[in-house]
DNA sequence: TGCGAACAATACGTCGCCGTATGTTATTGA
DNA sequence: TCAATAACATACGGCGACGTATTGTTCGCA
């Protein structure tokens, strides 16, 4: 990615990407991303008519990205405690730093942006929905527990950036004590 | 807070802690603050040496209140449940809208701040004692189901603030699940 | 009443970023 | 081969924020 000749769209996107994961959104600006990808603002200002739209298409690629994830885990075969944890680990796993870490930084940015807040409530709710139809096929069918389940994933990728140790057994605890919640009724 | 003739270094410091809430770090300067408060960046240079000590200040600010909150969470009386509840309430309870908004900011900050980092990082383990010596009471040992609580609270934070919607039951499941849990052993 | 200290306003230079205008190079296709 | 265009570079004006310097204002107090 260092010091390229020429950047098509997709590489400042993903360069787009990789700002928000080390800086946030304060980092998605026109000239620093330019200087991280070793060209200057006219490549910028070529494919994105300004740093709105630019906004924009990063958001609209995470969201693209991360719904087509969960179409994917939607199609899984094996046990239904097996995909659960698959699920989780898509989102927590040790090998997910980096988009944790810009998944961390979108969901602040939404705290400002219309458009982002609308963008990870609608990846939040079909998580969500592929949280609860997963726990049904474990006979856990209650809509808080899949809320519950939700809740310490997203605080586990918080926790996860700001102490820098894995989380997975937290998730894991969480899924061992669902089961044992599923199998005691 | 509108409109004051003089500002001293505790309205500094509100003042900061609301632009946190509403704007994040990236609102936490000294002259949209100044106007904020309705005065000029004079009183701002005479408080503070720079922005960098005002920083310092507030995020010393928040984490000294957090200490004194955990304390007195420590010292309560009745069931082990209720303290318990209680606890998880003064974290994202319906009516702490606005110290979970600085909470988020504070914990997004820390990512691209040290010191900010620390602050956390002793913020989340104070709690997480608290917590543990909470469930420990109810005879849950396992310092992993804790954590997992943390999780919880930390997760229903991240999702009030872009959700616009209060988390409570899902904490409350939660902890109903880990009372199950202790009566089933 | 007048002095000094606390507190604040204003003016200024600098820097980083935005967006525009314009220049430059490298491909293409007729 | 030559002009049209895609892709990028460079230069400029403007803005918002930082930090400093200088000058006011207000209050406690002798």
């Amino acid at each position: 990615m260092f010091i390229m000749s020429k950047a098509n769209g997709s590489d400042w996107i993903n360069a787009g990407l990789s700002a928000l994961a080390t800086g946030g959104i304060g980092a998605l600006k026109a000239e620093p991303v330019a200087r991280a990808l070793g060209v200057s603002k006219g490549s910028f200002y070529w494919h994105f008519q300004d740093v709105n739209a630019y906004h924009s298409a990063v958001l609209e690629s995470w969201e693209h990205a991360e719904a087509a994830a969960i179409t994917l885990s939607a199609f899984m075969d094996g046990t239904a405690e097996n995909g659960l944890r698959a699920i989780v680990a898509r989102f927590v796993g040790s090998e997910m730093y980096d988009s944790v870490c810009i998944e961390v930084a979108i969901r602040h940015w939404a705290r400002q942006s219309e458009a982002a807040k609308r963008s990870v409530r609608r990846v939040d709710h079909q998580r969500l929905r592929l949280l609860q139809d997963s726990l049904a096929r474990m006979g856990l069918t209650n809509p808080n527990i899949a809320e519950t389940l939700y809740s310490c994933i997203i605080g586990a990728q918080s926790l996860r950036v700001t102490d820098d140790v894995p989380r997975d057994h937290v998730l894991q605890t969480q899924i061992d004590m669902m089961i044992a919640l599923a199998q005691s009724d």
